[in-house]
DNA sequence: CGTATACAATACGTATACAATGTGATTAGC
DNA sequence: GCTAATCACATTGTATACGTATTGTATACG
């Protein structure tokens, strides 16, 4: 009973990490997280070293948490590194996965879908990020998977950067994700290695674009005529 | 003064298990190991957290920590796995390493062929363990190198079996993998890429084949009737 | 004789109190 | 006026004590 409470408090920072709820770099205090969550200091520092383990944060001797970086170097590495793991997860995935796991998955497609329809960015990127973590478990490789772990991590973090602005060409892009979760799930379902591959890179193209053009946005408009004509104007 | 305590158990626990001092799948006792290291449980228990995270020990809740284990899907999947992460880590590691990095991976090899020369089988796994962790801290990818650990953990475990037993095959054999160290460091230092992940490939090889042959060694002899013989003898 | 239930023992989980370390501010000396 | 050192405060690390869960054993009942 007392247990659930720590367990709670995991997956609260966890989601906080992802959601950008607390930033990178941020300081994480003890008292004040313990006292928050109703437990004492020391399960939660269990918690905290739990959460180092898995990548979430980094913790400094006698100097406490901070919720890992994401600096300029780190995102290269993840660039660099996402299309491998993420398509030798697939062929794993496709070739492995139980039935037990490919209904979780659909239910997991069926509750993106409606964060989707219902606009809510932070239900979208955690089931996004399940839906992969999901595929991960599917590949049955304990040595893969914290690789996968760290950058799911990364990229939810990142996604939710551009989940927020409602921009249709965003929305127009997210459909186009969906469905492709949905080909996906065909493909495993059918362990059909080759096509769930091709498709998770797909997928990763797609969301690398979202991303490059979240970071290098059109330029604002430099019409200085037109600009000067309207302030007359008011 | 005092954290050294925990850092030298937590390297301890680390050491023991890499070395077999403990085996796989053993239930590690919290008073025990407080007691023995002379700290209290709860530093302990921090430690034991840490070890889970880096794939160390398992946890089950109100069911204490157990090392690792080792079946049979474990070593299917570490054999699956192996090549593809020691080939990305060789090529990143000849494409970033520093020169700092370098020194220190000439150091470990002189060591290990102190170890050999000296037929220390726990220091010799142990500093092939450094060897190839170095390699990958000279990739410099923060989502690869949770793999890499965890592919070592067992990777050393494995050795073990086989360093120990003081064969002359054996011997030749890791006369051979030290050269093999060797060609790598200058590989790497030369930032020669495809000689760096050639390298790499023929050494997992010849530990493949090495652990091959433990596993699967010649049959004991069947002569039936020069037995009964000798037991008439007798 | 087998099984189920209850009780006891052992080990895990949590909280509180205390010690050590790191940080920042204030004061003294140059 | 600036730098450096010391002291105070805040935060992290550790130990001990207590509560709770699980497991093994013994006894009683079918």
């Amino acid at each position: 009973m007392k247990q659930n409470r720590k367990l709670d408090c995991l997956s609260e920072i966890r989601t906080r990490i992802l959601t950008m709820g607390i930033a990178p770099g941020a300081a994480l205090d003890e008292s004040a997280l313990s006292e928050e969550f109703g437990v004492s200091r020391t399960p939660l520092r269990e918690v905290l070293q739990r959460l180092a383990g898995e990548g979430y944060v980094a913790l400094a001797d006698n100097r406490g948490a901070k919720v890992a970086s994401m600096d300029l170097s780190t995102m290269r590495t993840f660039f660099q590194t996402a299309p491998l793991i993420y398509s030798t997860v697939a062929r794993l995935a496709a070739e492995n996965r139980t039935t037990q796991q490919l209904d979780e998955l659909k239910s997991v497609q069926i509750d993106f879908k409606d964060a989707l329809a219902g606009a809510r960015p932070n239900d979208m990127s955690l089931c996004n990020h399940r839906f992969h973590e999901l595929i991960g478990e599917m590949a049955a490789n304990d040595y893969i998977m914290p690789s996968l772990r760290r950058l799911l991590i990364d990229h939810t973090r990142v996604s939710q950067m551009f989940y927020r602005p409602a921009a249709p060409v965003e929305t127009v892009a997210i459909k186009k994700a969906a469905d492709q979760h949905d080909a996906m799930i065909t493909a495993i379902a059918a362990h059909e290695v080759a096509v769930a591959v091709d498709l998770t890179l797909q997928h990763w193209d797609l969301t690398r674009d979202r991303i490059e053009r979240f970071v290098r946005p059109d330029p604002l408009p430099m019409d200085v005529i037109s600009l000067s004509e309207k302030r007359n104007a008011v």
